[in-house]
RNA sequence: GGGCGAUUAGCUCAGAGGUAGAGCGCCAUCCUCACAAGAUGGAGGUCGGAGGUUCGAGUCCUCCAUCGCCCA
């Protein structure tokens, strides 16, 4: 007798959360190659924290790593997290204005050692939050976005493509975030429909001979115009295509960005781009600021004026303008045109804004410098369609290829240039006397401490003076993501570990840079790679132009979009550019689990960079789920304050609560709206699971497992639950085949509640509690002691057997309980009940007549309770009941302690007629009467029967009305017509038996 | 403007041609020896609207309405 008491999650999942850590349980050392389930996390931002969206979407991927472990394969499910360029930037800069301090005045290196100081403290965090959600990553494999080795892989990733010609740099317009200070690539751009107005604006002929109005949403912009457009085929236009227009107000000098100095007459110019619909179908053209005219302006050759700086303030083009916010610009502009009767007339107008989809801040259209990646070409864009439209990856739900391949099909190329200090500074070295590009990574070097010098100063992690000290100091510092080792160890694990023996000092260090300045040195290279200066006691690493050996070389400061380094995860967590053993063996991975917001931002650039540098997709199947919202429908979001944070649901309702109620609400293709109450629902559920594992080990025997071969032979009770659980463990493995988490769950919260707890376990006690009849010799004492005994060793065993099954069925979703409660049965005898084989179908487990048999078991006692309901006897009143039944006799015979005892009968016997003082019920051919003291109120019963007699009346009538039809008799499928046929005859003579009852009934009371 | 999705019990959602389902909530009875975080029983729906296909339509087709999302 072991009492295992009440459940406790905290207790419970503090424990074994910290036990699969230690253990490394979940990290696979060797993965075998063929028999393997490897996987990426969607890397969480290291700026804040999970919430709901990230609790689900790691839940789903262990559901299915624990799953496939079960299966025996080797998993692989790599954990990191993402640096979050912009996000990052703005969370610390915050950190530091309310400090009184500003970003730009400490300068980029110092505000960078800031960000590093803060983004553990954030990851520890969240890599806490995960660790109690319970994922089974491989903590061994941990990768950051912008840790060393990423750090380089996104280096080679950046040369390969420029080499390829697909990265490129020029002037083009793009949205500015002027609070960011920032370009942003297409994606970031959050369009919002708004109240605007259209202002028209009359601008006179050079001639004087009138004056041509145009309609703007952007007056402000008007001091950039360099011309007016109007479409080719608008008749109202054709006659003063060609003349030239006096920009009003600009009274001053304007320089285009080439320098050249600007006049204020401005050519009319015809353009099919041009909406002859819109306003009155003259634009003005502002190419420096708005995307369309920038075209324009390309193709007729315009001259391009910027009127505002980075905080989008005018400026010196502006003229008297200059100096003012937009907006405020915009309005003094209104006013003086106005004043000066060119503005013709302002409509209010609903048009979409772009904003900054991080700060919201309304974007501004500006020509600038940047950075492009060319997804348009065929190489990266026709390869991306093609193995989606070929089904070599496979989206689930599969409507979401549709939305791909829709985006893919319109492809702009990709502005990959941040304007920001915190990621991937771009690496490229401009010449300052010959201007070229110089793309350098590692490869430029072949000596391994030049790689790894290079490497240090390209990540920042040592400055472009150095002394041996500081490198060594800086190597045998821990590692960022893995503080267990140092970075030279990081390295050699994960980037050089084809040099892992190397072993790096400051003595090995200045032995290297000495011989390498030596004269004999410097001959046989041509050239010293190292320069020391002797008063500073400095070494310096020497990067030379590729085109004309200068060493005044520049870096780009810019840094890449996050998403670019995202793109690479798939394969840099592995070892890229290495072909690390990871590499080969775990790419292309099985699954991506994600949500739909980021289907453009990063599951399509991980397919394209994917697919270009491995020649091979970078994973099978892309499981795209639900986004949560409130119980209202609405996004959770910390302003609207309506955010469920997962860490309370772990603390109040427990970490499996939470795993069960995100799968069982993951429908595919669905929002989730949550409400708490959802998580107390299924925290219901394991307190049901521990109370049945309570009550299953309170009456197990000590040795039942030596004396498991005495049991007597299963009952038929016991080849139902088997045969239950196999069919629930067939649906069950089905379901998770096909990413149907919600109707995995939902077996197995049916089979455990509903079929186990509910009868199983109940008819278990008829033999768990059997005594030996009472005044008998001792001989037959003795003989029944012993078949009850076999009956008990039966019974225990088969509840022990099926929990044990229900425990492992259920260790994906609820990993905590089952895990605890394997511990405590006593055929849990491996280190994890995540390591031991995940139950499938047996065909030979399957008893149709014992199941057919126990299912109309339920049904008589299920008629018996409704009755004892409907006449409002109490639960705990024993009923004398009899009975008279034909094809029903042998259950009821059979059966007839699991009746007396489910039903809380006193009595069960069997009669020719129905006795006096008896009130009739029936299930099926058993009719059955119980006795009735005094007078009862029957209203309710005979309402009860009132109503199933018009239900069944209603059906009959429906079954009636179809078999009469000559059509359906023909043309519907025999087996259907005789099924229609059967559940007739049934229904009629359910029919003639509620009748009886309702006449003896209406006897009774009138 | 283009596209996608939704509309089924009070709430949240399953169901995808053969007599409407679940969980939660609600009502009633009960502290019955694992569990009141429980047991037992029960009430509750003309499946958004209109046409059509079919012997038969929540289920397939067309149109409409409302809501939501994405893209331009």
């Amino acid at each position: 007798m072991k009492d295992i008491g009440q459940y406790n999650h905290k207790q419970v999942e503090q424990k074994h959360s910290k036990k699969w850590i230690e253990k490394a349980i979940y990290s696979v050392s060797e993965p075998s190659k063929d028999n393997r389930f490897s996987l990426v996390i969607p890397p969480p931002n290291v700026t804040g924290s999970l919430h709901m969206g990230h609790a689900l979407n790691v839940t789903l991927q262990d559901v299915l790593c624990r799953w496939q472990r079960m299966l025996g394969k080797d998993v692989v499910w790599v954990p990191g997290f993402d640096h979050a360029g912009i996000a990052t930037q703005y969370v610390v800069d915050k950190q530091l204005q309310q400090k009184g301090i500003s970003r730009l005045e400490i300068g980029r290196e110092e505000f960078l050692k800031k960000v590093w100081e803060w983004v553990p403290i954030s990851r520890n965090a969240i890599r806490e939050q995960l660790e109690k959600i319970g994922v089974s990553v491989d903590w061994r494999r941990e990768r950051f976005t912008l840790d060393e080795g990423f750090s380089r892989a996104v280096r080679h990733a950046f040369r390969r493509l420029y080499e390829e010609g697909l990265i490129y740099r020029g002037e083009y317009m793009v949205s500015w975030c002027p609070k960011d200070l920032t370009a942003l690539s297409d994606l970031e751009v959050e369009h919002e429909e708004e109240e605007g107005k259209l202002y028209y604006i009359r601008y006179p002929l050079e001639d004087g001979s009138g004056f041509v109005t145009v309609a703007t949403t952007r007056p402000e912009t008007m001091l950039g115009d360099t011309a007016v457009a109007v479409h080719p085929d608008d008749k109202r236009y054709s006659h003063l295509v060609g003349k030239r227009l006096r920009l009003p107000l600009v009274e001053w000098k304007r320089k285009a960005m080439d320098g050249s100095e600007i006049s204020p007459l401005i050519p009319i110019v015809a353009d099919d781009r041009v909406k002859p619909e819109f306003g009155t179908g003259a634009v003005k053209i502002t190419p420096a600021h708005d995307p369309l005219d920038f075209e324009i302006g390309k193709t007729h050759g315009l001259a391009f004026v910027q009127v505002m700086d980075s905080f989008a303030r005018m400026n010196e083009n502006a003229g008297d303008f200059a100096g003012l916010d937009r907006y405020e610009a915009r309005k003094r502009i209104v006013e003086r045109l106005q004043e000066l009767g060119l503005l013709e007339k302002v409509e209010s107008h609903r048009h979409a804004v772009g904003k900054c989809y991080r700060c919201k801040t309304v974007l501004e259209p500006m020509v600038s410098n940047q950075w492009f990646l060319k997804v348009s070409d065929p190489r990266i864009k026709e390869t991306a369609l093609r193995v989606v439209q070929e089904g070599k990856i496979r989206f689930i739900p599969e409507n979401w290829s549709k939305v791909y391949v829709q985006w893919m099909e319109n492809l702009k190329d990709w502005c990959i240039s941040r304007q920001i200090w915190w990621g991937h500074r771009i690496p490229v070295w401009y010449c300052e006397d010959c201007g070229h590009e110089n793309v350098f990574t590692d490869e430029d070097f072949d000596r391994v401490y030049d790689k790894l010098i290079f490497n240090l100063i390209a990540d920042g992690k040592i400055g472009e003076e150095f002394t041996p000290e500081e490198v060594s100091q800086v190597l045998h510092s821990p590692s960022f993501v893995h503080p267990e080792m140092t970075l030279l160890d990081f390295y050699k694990s994960f980037a050089f570990y084809k040099y892992h023996s190397t072993e790096v000092d400051a003595n090995s260090l200045r032995l290297f840079f000495t011989q390498d300045m030596n004269p004999m040195a410097i001959l046989t290279e041509k050239k010293s790679r190292y320069k020391y200066d002797p008063k500073k006691k400095t070494y310096r690493f020497i990067l030379r132009c590729k085109k004309c050996n200068s060493e005044k070389l520049k870096q780009e400061s810019d840094v890449l979009d996050t998403w670019f380094s995202s793109a690479l995860w798939p394969f840099g967590v592995f070892g890229w550019p290495e072909q690390a053993q990871d590499l080969q063996k775990l790419y292309p991975t099985d699954i991506l689990v994600t949500g739909f917001d980021i289907i453009f931002f990063w599951v399509a650039r991980m397919v394209m960079m994917g697919t270009f540098f491995m020649k091979d997709v970078p994973f099978r199947d892309v499981y795209i789920h639900a986004l949560i919202r409130d119980e209202k429908g609405q996004k959770m979001s910390k302003t609207k304050g309506n955010v469920i944070d997962p860490l309370d649901i772990v603390e109040k309702y427990g970490a499996d609560a939470l795993r069960f109620t995100l799968a069982i609400l993951t429908q595919q293709g669905r929002d989730i709206r949550l409400s708490e109450k959802r998580f107390e629902g299924y925290k219901h559920f394991a307190n049901k699971l521990w109370n049945a594992g309570r009550f299953i080990i309170l009456n197990l025997d000590e040795d039942l497992l030596s004396k498991l071969p005495y049991g007597a032979p299963p009952k038929a009770e016991d080849l139902w639950i088997i045969t239950k659980l196999n069919k629930t463990t067939k649906k069950v493995n089905h379901a998770l085949a096909h990413y149907e988490f919600s109707e995995a769950a939902k077996e197995l919260y049916e089979f455990i509640w509903s079929e186990f707890c509910d009868w199983y376990i109940e008819f278990s006690k008829l033999r768990l509690y059997a005594k030996p009849e009472e005044g008998i010799s001792e001989e037959e004492r003795k003989a029944q002691e012993e078949s009850i005994n076999a009956d008990r060793i039966t019974v225990q065993a088969t509840l022990l057997m099926v929990f044990e099954r229900v425990l492992r069925l259920l260790h994906p979703f609820m990993p905590y309980i089952t895990e605890e409660l394997w511990e405590e049965i006593p055929t849990g005898h491996k280190e994890s009940i995540s390591i031991t084989p995940y139950p499938q179908f047996n065909p030979q487990e399957v008893y149709e007549d014992a199941e057919a048999q126990i299912e109309r078991l339920k049904e008589i006692i299920s008629a018996i309770r409704s009755l004892r309901s409907d006449l409002k006897i109490e639960p705990s009143r024993k009923v004398r009941l009899y009975y008279r039944a034909k094809e029903s006799r042998e259950i009821a015979d059979r059966f007839k302690a699991h009746i007396i005892s489910l039903a809380r009968l006193e009595s069960l016997e069997e009669v020719e007629e129905k006795p006096n003082n008896t009130i009739a019920s029936f299930s099926k051919d058993f009719e059955f009467y119980l006795p009735v003291e005094g007078s009862i109120r029957l209203e309710e019963l005979i309402q009860s029967y009132s109503r199933r007699l018009s239900e069944v009346e209603k059906s009959i009538q429906s079954l009636e009305q179809r078999l009469s039809n000559e059509n359906y008799i023909s043309r519907a499928p025999e087996e259907e017509v005789q099924r229609t046929k059967d559940s007739l005859k049934e229904l009629q003579q359910e029919r003639e038996k509620v009748r009886v009852l309702l006449q003896m009934l209406t006897g009774a009371t009138g």
